[in-house]
DNA sequence: CCTTGACCTTCCAGTAGATGGAAGCCCTAT
DNA sequence: ATAGGGCTTCCATCTACTGGAAGGTCAAGG
C-alpha cells in the first residue's frame, strides 16, 4: 500500500510518516519504482504512533513502547517493568483528563448560554491533586 | 512568589514558564528588583498549562481554554459551545488512553518475567477503533 | 503516443514549543 | 567583601514536525 493510503488509515499526514521513517520508527518496503510500500503491520505501528503522540508521549517514549514488541533480545522482566511503569503513567493521564473534563463540564453547565456565568471555576482550573 | 517556587508548584521548568510569558499565556507581576512575582492565580494558570500540554493539547488550544475564563466579553453561548467541543475531545483522549492501557496490560500480563512471551499483541497495537 | 493530473520521490527551509548556556545583576550569609 | 545561589535577558540549539520546490511515475483520455 502506498503512503497516502497508509496515511489515511493511520490518521497521519504523509509528511509525518516520512519523518518517522527518517528517525527509524517505521521501515516500509520499497517498490521497484522507488515508492514506499506499507504493510498492515507498518500501518499498525503508525496508528500506534499517532495515538500515543497525540496523547502526549514523546517520540523517545513511543520508540521505547514500540521496542517492547520489537526487541527479541530484551529480557521479559524488562518488558514487564517498562510496561507497568507506562501503565501507571497512562492511569495518571486518564485521571488528569477526567479532572479537565470536570472543569469543562462545570463551565458548560454554569453557562446559561445567554449571559456570563459567575465562574469561580478559576479556583478549580489547575485540578486539586498534589503531586 | 518567585519563579522557582512557582515552577515547583506547577511542575514546570522556569525556562518554560518564561517562555509562556513571552507568548502571553501568563502575566506575572514584577518586584522592584525586576524579579517576576507569581500570584496563586498565576500558579493555577501554569498548572493548567502543564496539565493540558502534557495531555497533548497545543498551545493555541490551551490559550483558547484559558480564554474561556479570561474573556469577559465573550458571549456565554460561545463559552458553552467551545467547552462542550473540548469535552468531546477529552472523552476521545480518555478512550484512547484506555485502549493504550489495555494493550500495555496484555503485554505485561503475558510476560512471565523470565522469558519472551508469544505476544501476538502487535495485532492489537494500534487499537481497534476506526475513526 | 502524448499530455494532463494526481500521485510519488528527495532536499532544504521554516515553524512550534521549548531548552541550554553565557553574561551579568541581586540577595543572603559567612 | 566575597562566595553562593537565584534572578534577569538574549541568543543558539533541539525536537517534532510542516511547507514548498524540483522532478520522477502512472493511469486515463484525446
Amino acid at each position: 500500500m502506498n503512503i497516502s493510503a497508509a496515511a489515511q488509515l493511520a490518521s497521519l499526514p504523509p509528511k509525518t510518516i516520512r519523518y518517522y521513517e527518517d528517525i527509524d520508527l517505521v521501515r516500509p518496503g520499497r517498490l521497484d519504482n522507488g515508492y514506499r510500500d506499507y504493510s498492515e503491520s507498518d500501518v499498525h505501528r503508525l496508528r500506534f504512533l499517532q495515538r500515543s503522540r497525540s496523547l502526549g508521549f514523546t517520540i523517545e517514549e513511543c520508540r521505547l513502547l514500540l521496542s517492547l514488541y520489537d526487541d527479541d533480545h530484551r529480557a521479559s522482566a524488562d518488558v514487564k517493568a517498562i510496561a507497568n511503569a507506562k501503565i501507571l503513567e497512562v492511569d495518571r493521564k486518564i485521571a488528569e483528563l477526567q479532572g479537565l473534563k470536570t472543569t469543562l463540564s462545570a463551565l458548560a453547565r454554569d453557562c446559561h448560554g445567554d449571559d456570563r456565568p459567575e465562574c469561580p471555576i478559576m479556583d478549580d482550573l489547575a485540578g486539586h491533586h498534589e503531586q
